[in-house]
DNA sequence: ATAGGGTTAAGT
DNA sequence: ACTTAACCCTAT
């Protein structure tokens, strides 16, 4: 039996390791992981995010986010204020997010681009983030930069000396500090610690050598998805492997002693959780989590193990970050990366990537409504947090629909072909969504209404104030955080609905 | 990306 | 049963 628990230090071990984003990805997939996701792990996600782009040498909005969430994070967690080299890398990687924008200038687009960039990094991002909780990641760094980006807005004096600055190199530099940082207070992966304290000899059969070999690794990851870690139960270990995999059951058992005695473990810092918690396994928010890091890490494209262990061999598009604090030596040979986007992590794009069979057996089906045909997700993360505020780690909410047919489910690959044939109604214009299954045997996926809070109803009123009607994308950029659960789309219909009751 | 028509479901 | 906010689909 593989457990909630164990999967979590599998899976935390696994990423601090220089294994390919895929398997980790994969991993992140099958393990049976418990819900809510430990902080310690979501913690560990975090900072492997950095930690890819930071390797992908691919500074962006996204990384802005992460270091939000870190700050959020260890904040839930009962730090006092995040560390120096945190708000350090988040200043530095506001600047770099802007001024390469200036750099990037061409032909067709006069400047705008950063216009737009500090307007909705600096006078609404870096702006909400002073009002919020948050506030701690605000340095006088940052808001000394601010008054700067500010000032190059009409200063192109300002934007010329930004642009010989090589403010990419200073945030990469700082978002290494802090990782390095991070990753000395995270101490050693949990597992390591465990196996440490009980066998040097089975910690070293892990794949931990001194060799540094990460081959056996890898052979063991494989071996563990090719098995299919279902219903918590791993049975695809080869023989050889089988006593490790009840040693780790031993281990659970053994969790109370060793770290009650773990006095010589590495503090823990800023993330508080020393142990894993084990929670019944709720599939809503680990799947929200496996979606984020999922659309973070690899690249647009992934279908199915097959074709990812042919791209790994062929194609190594990600060259992995070596994580735990292997130093910064390997900036030189880490090549900038064609297929990585700039879009928020935690927002999946289309129908298509929507479209994981990986998953499907742990989608909530449910049918509280009495309604076969559909699936509903119950991701409302204030149900959990109570008044908190919603999840880090919320699973993307702007995911509108997810299909599939019978047949997919079996074969994925072979259907796959041409999904938009399935959005299409043969003869009438729309489709008769209420009987998903009879006619073609797909079903729609609506997602679960969501009243507007009054924050964000504000928020929209004052960003159309203040941005004009229509700009909707650029509004929900402008407040990642306040309509994260909000697509353009839906800003556009609240505000047709507000405007309906003047 | 956005506008606008259509659908769903919560609330009365 | 009716209203309407929230959500979905698709032409442009």
């Amino acid at each position: 039996m593989l457990g909630p628990r164990i999967a979590s230090w599998i899976l935390e071990f696994v990423l601090r390791r220089p294994v390919e984003d895929w398997l980790a990805n994969e991993l992140l997939f099958a393990l049976p992981l418990p819900s809510p996701l430990p902080p310690r792990l979501k913690k560990t996600l975090l900072l492997r995010r950095l930690s890819s782009d930071l390797s992908l040498r691919s500074l962006s909005d996204r990384t802005l986010l992460s270091l939000e969430l870190i700050e959020e994070l260890d904040r839930s967690a009962g730090a006092d204020a995040p560390s120096d080299s945190l708000a350090a890398a988040y200043a530095a990687v506001a600047v770099e997010c802007t001024t390469r924008l200036l750099r990037r200038r061409s032909e067709d687009d006069r400047g705008g681009n950063f216009f737009d960039a500090v307007n909705r990094i600096w006078s609404c991002r870096v702006a909400d983030l002073e009002r919020s909780e948050a506030a701690g990641l605000v340095s006088a760094t940052l808001r000394e930069a601010r008054k700067e980006m500010e000032e190059a807005v009409v200063n192109p004096i300002v934007r010329v000396d930004l642009m010989g600055r090589d403010t990419k190199m200073a945030a990469l530099d700082a978002v290494r500090v802090y990782l390095e940082e991070a990753e000395k207070e995270m101490g050693p992966p949990y597992l390591e610690r465990v196996a440490e304290a009980i066998s040097e000899d089975w910690r070293r059969s892990l794949g931990t050598g001194s060799d540094g070999s990460v081959g056996e690794l890898d052979v063991m990851l494989r071996n563990l998805l090719a098995g299919r870690v279902e219903d918590g139960r791993c049975d695809g270990l080869p023989d050889g492997d089988r006593a490790k995999s009840s040693g780790l059951l031993e281990l659970e058992k053994l969790e109370g002693s060793v770290l009650g005695r773990s006095k010589d473990a590495p503090e823990q810092g800023g993330c508080s959780t020393d142990k894993f918690e084990c929670l019944p396994a709720a599939a809503t928010e680990v799947m929200k989590m496996k979606y984020v890091f999922r659309s973070s890490v690899l690249p647009a494209k992934i279908d199915n193990m097959k074709e990812n262990q042919n791209q790994m061999y062929l194609n190594p598009v990600f060259s992995v970050n070596d994580g735990a604090g292997k130093g910064p030596e390997n900036d030189h040979d880490a090549m900038s990366q064609p297929n990585l986007t700039d879009q928020d992590p935690s927002y999946l794009k289309h129908g298509e990537e929507n479209r994981e069979r990986t998953f499907l057996s742990s989608i909530d089906r449910g049918t509280k409504d009495g309604n076969p045909g559909t699936c509903s997700y119950t991701r409302d993360s204030m149900d959990h947090a109570g008044a908190q505020k919603p999840s880090l780690m919320d699973w993307n909410p702007t995911a509108r629909k997810f299909e599939w047919d019978e047949d997919s489910i079996l074969s994925p690959s072979e259907n796959s072909a041409n999904p938009s044939n399935k959005l299409q109604s043969p003869s009438s214009k729309r489709r008769k969504l209420s009987l998903p299954l009879e006619d073609n045997k797909t079903f729609i996926i609506r997602r679960r209404k969501r009243k507007w809070s009054s924050l964000e109803e504000e928020t929209l009123r004052k960003a159309v104030e203040r941005h004009g009607v229509g700009n909707w994308k650029f509004i929900k950029s402008c407040h990642p955080e306040i309509f994260k659960n909000r697509t353009e789309v839906d800003l556009k219909d609240k505000w047709r609905n507000m405007m309906r009751c003047v």
